[in-house]
DNA sequence: TATTGTTATACTCTATAACTATA
DNA sequence: TATAGTTATAGAGTATAACAATA
């Protein structure tokens, strides 16, 4: 368990991460931002997949998940095909072009941060990886329970959202 | 010096951490978005800045700057006045309600991470600020310095900004 | 009825460019 | 002419809600 002060500090750490984030946006090419890059980052990784799972593993909203892999269908780098087994379901997966796409941006990627991590050893960059995943796999864990804002102040009866929804709720009061 | 597979892995890694940012965005108050959350933190903990040095510490253009700023002087958090000794410059500085405001936003945050990070012992928790301190730094180092496009196709002279310009460029192709 | 996706809408963050005021 | 800051505009990411198709 750490104090206060330190998770104050966390978290000025990672607001100017912000600054590092928009660093490496800036290197994608026009047609492809971060959002696109994100999905052929992880067609790639792991395999052809349901927009349901690519939708955790973004673990963002599905339409946004729609929205990305549209951009990316458009520019023929994904191929999305119904699934036999349930129609309702579609599988995306990378085209010839998305690989090459695919490899494009991570040759530049990879080139931005052997720059500026020029400095850096093996083991601090494979101490940083696994730290960012433990800090993921921290917050993943709690997600499917929704922080929900106290007990609706009045007497109305709002119907309770079923808690297993895939939307993240949200709690600005 | 890390490799390729690293330098991957890694930018995964960063482009997971959205998760976490937007999970910390969820619990802001509704008229506190995370720009002002910045901005309140930045102010509190550096003390009265000019518009120039809270850019600078935010990493962000000027232009954003001035609307977070204008959002939280509206709300009475701030207040702006002319530096005496430059009539350009605008000096910023938290009001007692900015303060009180930076409080609750910090007992909320610390209080989320408090849980989230439950079972990180505190050296874990200080490895990770050091590294995504680090990691900003060797970003920020190599920030002056614009990646050019490749030297302008076709005869056409066109003038080259100064570089030492605030404004970051920006080299999509 | 419940689930998988899609689309329309709205909000935040960001950068660029044009502009004002001051130096 | 150069600098500090503001404002208008546009593009990207995201969430919510309403919807279509299928189970």
């Amino acid at each position: 368990m750490a104090g206060r002060a330190q998770y104050e500090e966390l978290i000025r750490q990672f607001s100017a991460f912000g600054a590092v984030k928009r660093e490496l946006g800036r290197i994608l090419p026009a047609d492809c931002p971060s959002g696109s890059a994100a999905v052929l980052t992880l067609l790639g990784r792991y395999g052809d997949m349901h927009m349901s799972r690519l939708t955790d593993l973004l673990a963002v909203d599905v339409s946004v998940t729609s929205r990305h892999v549209a951009h990316v269908a458009e520019r023929g780098w994904i191929a999305r095909s119904p699934d036999p087994a349930d129609r309702r379901s579609r599988i995306v997966r990378l085209t010839a072009e998305g690989r090459q796409q695919l490899e494009a941006l991570s040759a530049r990627t990879t080139q931005l941060l052997a720059e500026r991590l020029d400095d850096w050893s093996d083991e601090e960059v494979a101490q940083l990886i696994r730290l960012m995943t433990r800090l993921r796999a921290s917050f993943d864990d709690c997600r499917p329970i929704p922080h929900r804002p106290p007990p609706a102040p009045g007497p109305v009866h709002e119907p309770e959202p079923d808690p297993t929804t895939r939307t993240p709720a949200h709690t600005r009061t």
